[in-house]
DNA sequence: AAATACAGACTGACTGGTCGGTCTCGAGTG
DNA sequence: CACTCGAGACCGACCAGTCAGTCTGTATTT
């Protein structure tokens, strides 16, 4: 396999201290440092400390939309489509949690023109997500006293705010926290005829399950 | 009523000024001139800036404990003390919506001694939220499969993530938007038997309201 | 007179970005 | 094959601006 490129480099050391410690209380020159080139490297490879975080930015919020357009084209009930969004963001957590702490905590100090084009990206999410829940409000599979606004942004804080708390050696695996999170927001959304239906049970964690 | 004092001036001046640009976008000059002092005026008022955001963060957290250790000396049950804490949370938004923001936000920033104490005050509210889950399951209030640490966290995720987008001039009041997040966790945490029991009605929204 | 509260010019450290220069490597040429 | 040469990658000393914090002085209160 080749080398990682200067660019990379710079990517991921970058990642890692503005996670660490924050956009601003992150010199360029430790960034050099960090990943073995020059101040002329990392200028010549971004136009500014600016676009690196929003090339960082970009690249997880695109990752994130693929995956949740894969979940609808893959799946065919709301409820369904939900689980399974639910499910392939927190278990992207994995591999971009880095991303994810900065595209959460750092996305005020973009520039405004990067800022524009992330936040067009991050509605597209924010919409699929709306338009799942009024779907399946309109099907009879979600409570229909849940307001769509309000429901859905109660399930992007949940899997979000993870970013916050979540360690890769901790007591529990991405797949397990996924699974713990999905559960609770079908049990939450589904009206109660949905939720005693066969069809729906796979949603839900096994009960007497040793913890 | 007193004039303010210059020291809440600059407070409240400091505390806009950081929720819209965070921290390190803020200058000290700035927040003189916003709160019509001086750097003499600030400087006399606080040892640093960091003593600055420090007192933010102070003022907000003691505030935020005191009210659910309130919500657990009112309340006997686990579910009563959690939705009363929800509740009590959610609606705090109203007044400290700013100190919010910047607490999550910003806390990154702060300086090691005042992170440690800010940290420690922290955990005392993440534990009371651990035992009232804890003891929600002992009591068979709530499900047993679900792991303590995971659904505390979610339920954190869920109503700290409202500062992200609550508007005070949006489509939907703080109360309304604290029912609505007692409900979805009152649905996902309950045993089916407990969600039956008509003691536990009150804890969920009318169905067939108007949205 | 002593302490407190504030004013605002100033300082020194730090930081993002620049710029002239060097190094490497593959294509073209004889 | 040996040589040239240009382009892109990279280097690092340096600059200009910025910002937290200081210091000297003054007004007000006790």
């Amino acid at each position: 396999m080749p080398a990682k490129s200067t660019k990379q480099r710079i990517t991921e050391a970058a990642l890692q201290l503005f996670e660490e410690n924050g956009f601003h209380a992150v010199t360029v020159d430790k960034i050099v440092k960090e990943s073995n080139t020059s101040k002329g490297g990392f200028y010549h490879n971004f136009k500014s400390k600016d676009e690196l975080l929003y090339t960082i930015h970009d690249s997880f919020i695109t990752y994130v939309i693929d995956k949740a357009a894969e979940a609808h084209a893959s799946y065919h009930t709301p409820a369904e489509k939900l689980y399974e969004t639910v499910r392939s963001f927190v278990k992207m957590f994995e591999v971009y949690r880095a991303h994810v702490t900065v595209f959460y905590q750092e996305s005020l100090y973009l520039s405004p023109d990067y800022f524009d084009s992330i936040k067009k990206k991050r509605d597209i999410y924010k919409d699929m997500m709306f338009s799942v829940v009024k779907e399946g409000k309109e099907r009879g599979e979600f409570r229909d006293e849940l307001p769509v606004p309000i429901t859905s942004m109660a399930i992007f804080g949940m899997i979000n705010w993870t970013y916050k708390w979540y360690k890769a050696d901790g007591q529990y695996s991405v797949k397990e926290i996924a699974d713990i999170y999905a559960d609770l927001i079908m049990q939450s959304l589904l009206t109660e005829q949905a939720r005693k239906e066969p069809a729906y049970q796979r949603f839900f964690l096994r009960t007497n399950r040793v913890m």
